[in-house]
DNA sequence: ACAAAAGTGTTTTGAGTACACCCATGA
DNA sequence: TCATGGGTGTACTCAAAACACTTTTGT
């Protein structure tokens, strides 16, 4: 007879004002109460594990997300939960600036967005599941637009610069950058909006998923070098 | 109280003639009795889930892997193992051609390499755990040195192009494809070997494993867009 | 008028691609 | 001598990279 547990947790990241953002909660009980841990939970018999994650979100968070994919199978270390083995499939999900700012607990659970730059220490191995996260999310913002799931429907065509450069931490020439964006067809210009400070007013534009879509069946791959 | 079990299963890749098999083994019991399907089995509660899988493939086809990562966790489809709720590890391994003929099955089961091109109907959602592997493959030997571990520790230059030509199931041009490969100088030539039917003899080549880790140390990335 | 941010084009460079002939061996 | 497979070099093309000034707004 086994004795394992199998859990999810989910490495869920936003982003605002050239900064990431983790969405941490904090643990009640257990050998790591009173620190903060990624949301997530054992998966029920009944429910798949994609669901486990939406569910333990929704249940410790309340956050709805824009994206989520499977990351990785954390299991190797049979020790890495003090209670037991516990084998845990870590998700990564991104959220829109909408969601960033939380509206209440939903269990007495406390909940917060940490600066990725300024994290807590993390309960278990999840700093190493945060790792694997950006890990992830660094690669793929190269060859899939999962970056625009960080913004907002609408933005400036400042904020995906700012968004690029920080996720890739190095900095990016500005014309070629939107000159290699553009060509791709996949941004809607919604025209000039007034100027959130100072400075000219610029475009905000849409990400066309739909279009998007469309050119992958026809064999296009989004694809950016730069930065 | 929780009842999922937790196994891992393997997707064994192997190259040979310009052909890639699969590592099958025939199930003994179950729904599936007498079916074909991946190595594997349940982990046990104090082993890490890679030599969980390890451990199967000793004890089911006494395969040694040159190569093994995790793939993906099946675990969406709650009923993906007719007899109750069953979530799997897949992980991806490869061996080299001197493996592929296998000596004695170790415990009575079957054991097999099939053909991918000719494989048998498998059990459980084996196949898509297939599908899901293979995918990983092509899409990883561009950008990775992972077809090595597919041939022999010395080769001919020609054998790595008919691999990269079937697993990417396309022509190259030899000329490019040599030019490519060898400006990463990530191969040593160990001069020319009698040619093993006719025409002229080619030279062979051992991959310099310790090089391409020094490499990457500097920032190297393996990259082959051809093909 | 000045500071701040947005918008825009051209040139250079190098990697990707296309392409065809000679060489060494076994039969 | 012929069939088979191995080895090699050059020219073209296009996308990536480098690079600086003008425009619009708020203060």
């Amino acid at each position: 007879m086994q004795h394992i547990k199998l859990a999810v947790d989910a490495v869920v990241f936003g982003y605002q004002n050239e900064a990431l953002y983790l969405l941490c909660v904090k643990q009640k009980y257990g050998p790591f109460a009173n620190s903060w841990v990624l949301p997530g939970g054992l998966v029920k018999d009944n429910e798949s594990i994609q669901d486990a994650v939406k569910r333990e979100l929704e249940e410790e968070t309340s956050v709805e997300l824009d994206y989520l994919e499977q990351l990785y199978t954390f299991g190797d270390d049979v020790e890495r939960d003090p209670r037991g083995r516990v084998v845990t499939v870590a998700y990564l999900g991104l959220v829109d600036p909408g969601r960033l700012h939380i509206q209440a607990d939903t269990d007495a659970l406390e909940v917060k967005w940490f600066l990725l730059k300024d994290l807590p220490e993390l309960g278990y191995d999840h700093q190493s599941i945060v790792d694997k996260g950006l890990e992830r999310l660094r690669a793929k913002i190269h060859y899939e637009p999962i970056g625009f799931d960080l913004l907002g429907k609408e933005f400036f065509f400042s904020e995906l610069e700012g968004l690029y450069r920080t996720i890739t931490n190095r900095e990016l020439d500005r014309r070629n950058f939107r000159k290699k964006i553009l060509s791709f067809e996949l941004l809607e210009d919604l025209g000039v909006f007034p100027s959130n400070g100072r400075g000219r007013p610029g475009k905000k534009y849409r990400f066309r998923e739909d279009r998007y879509k469309e050119l992958v069946a026809k064999g296009f791959h989004f694809e950016i070098k730069y930065v």
